[in-house]
DNA sequence: CGCCAATTTGACGAACTTCAAGGGTTGTGG
DNA sequence: CCACAACCCTTGAAGTTCGTCAAATTGGCG
């Protein structure tokens, strides 16, 4: 029927592969800084990686020496309950192309939370080095990559508010609408489609409800007329309505005016 | 019969009153920052001012040109439904002495949340323009200011793990868990009790509980001999238990070697 | 086809909310 | 000094949302 969405294809530029940071690289949250800081992060890159789905790409605690530049697929960060089980999961944040994934382990040197691929993924990184370099050079440069950070924050109160105060259907809906904008900005939503790689256990882990009740929100989502989750994506039926439902004002994602 | 704790008393110094920052200012969160910074920030401060207790300080959406420093006193930053009723707020911070209660202003230039003072407190405000200079002259004192920041965004990301996966109970312990260990670093825990100036519908809106619930979480906080929390401040009776009921670990908070 | 993982469904129970009433404390004014 | 009001906390009963358990169904893929 469709073609396969479940995930962002790794390579779209018809085998041309990539080695090096280039313009079509600088989509979303890091397209909105001065193109002078991104020429500064193109020579600083010293590495383009690419992750398997599900990969564990960093772990609590470890030292860090790199931030990583997230440039194709998507990719979490979790935490950990220091409980018994190892199910005890939260998913606190998803990144999606030109966010930054650890840019905070500059200041932080090391993380309180895992990081991990979702999808395929390709991500560049940069030596804190070189980060601090461009800081010392430039505080505007400075200022604007704490920016990229305080947006990540932004959106953590924004999750507190939704698993606070919104009941489940809301909150899936809540969801969906934040990623519905934020792919936007990295044109990876067509047709009122968008990619959301996630499996209902994972929307679980989001939302902080449990599997079967998402399953459930998907259908009361899919027979309003709102939504429909499946395959790895999302179409979007009636955006005003799911909008709405959920309560939903983008300016806690800061918008461009 | 005991003195009333209901809040942290606005002068403790017997009289003296302050006009300007000084070294005992230094606590908390800011405490751990570099001297030389906190050298920085005595000149750079353009005001010390007092709020009522319940006095908003800032809402979302509001320019910014200070940062405030939380000198005595407590403060919160709450979020607001977009939806219909007032009544729908969260809670997604506490701000304890020597914390900034509004430094991401200066990346943001404007918040997505409000800020109020909780009790009676006392602030420092700082220019924006002071702050970006001492950020030009320093790349190490801006990524320190960053760090402050980003240690906020740690504890937002855990108050997401304690809505999400936290039961009403362990949710409350690990809120009292988290501020013992925030105000013994401002000095403030005595004989294992701290200053607590929250009413139970407070709590329920830090936790996403109802405050009928929030009522019979501290009873049975009470009789489980864990902790009695009653008149503003929290007594806590076994540390460990406590802990353990949460599954409280403080590595996120970044606790000093 | 046949396997495996993901999703769906139903039945049941637990956790939490809502509604409503009562009680304690504090401050205020007669 | 007492009465009263306002506010907060507590308690009980009833209702709702959501979790858990278990089984069935779907869909992708070898």
């Amino acid at each position: 029927m469709r073609p396969s969405a479940a995930s962002i294809p790794p390579d779209s530029s018809g085998g041309l592969s990539v080695h090096a940071l280039d313009d079509r690289h600088r989509c979303g949250m890091v397209g909105r800084t001065d193109i002078a800081l991104w020429r500064r992060l193109e020579t600083a890159c010293s590495e383009i990686r690419d992750l398997k789905a599900r990969e564990t790409f960093s772990r609590a605690g470890d030292a860090l020496s790199h931030s990583a530049l997230l440039l194709e697929g998507m990719m979490v960060r979790y935490i950990t309950g220091s409980g018994h089980a190892g199910t005890d999961r939260a998913l606190v944040s998803i990144q999606a192309p030109g966010d930054f994934v650890d840019l905070h382990g500059l200041p932080l040197v090391y993380l309180d939370h895992d990081v991990a691929a979702l999808t395929q993924a390709r991500i560049a990184l940069f030596p804190h080095e070189a980060l601090r370099a461009i800081m010392a050079d430039s505080a505007e440069h400075a200022r604007q990559l704490w920016w990229l950070t305080m947006i990540d924050a932004a959106i953590h109160r924004h999750w507190l508010f939704r698993t606070n105060r919104l009941r489940a259907t809301a909150a899936v809906a809540d969801f969906i609408c934040e990623l519905d904008v934020r792919l936007s900005a990295c044109g990876l939503v067509l047709d009122d489609r968008l990619p959301l790689p996630l499996l209902q256990s994972d929307l679980a882990e989001v939302t902080g409800l449990s599997t079967v009740h998402v399953s459930r929100v998907c259908k009361e989502l899919r027979e309003a007329g709102l939504c429909t989750v499946r395959n790895g994506s999302a179409q979007i039926h009636d955006r005003g309505r799911l909008r709405r439902l959920a309560g939903f004002d983008d300016r806690y994602l800061y918008p461009p005016v």
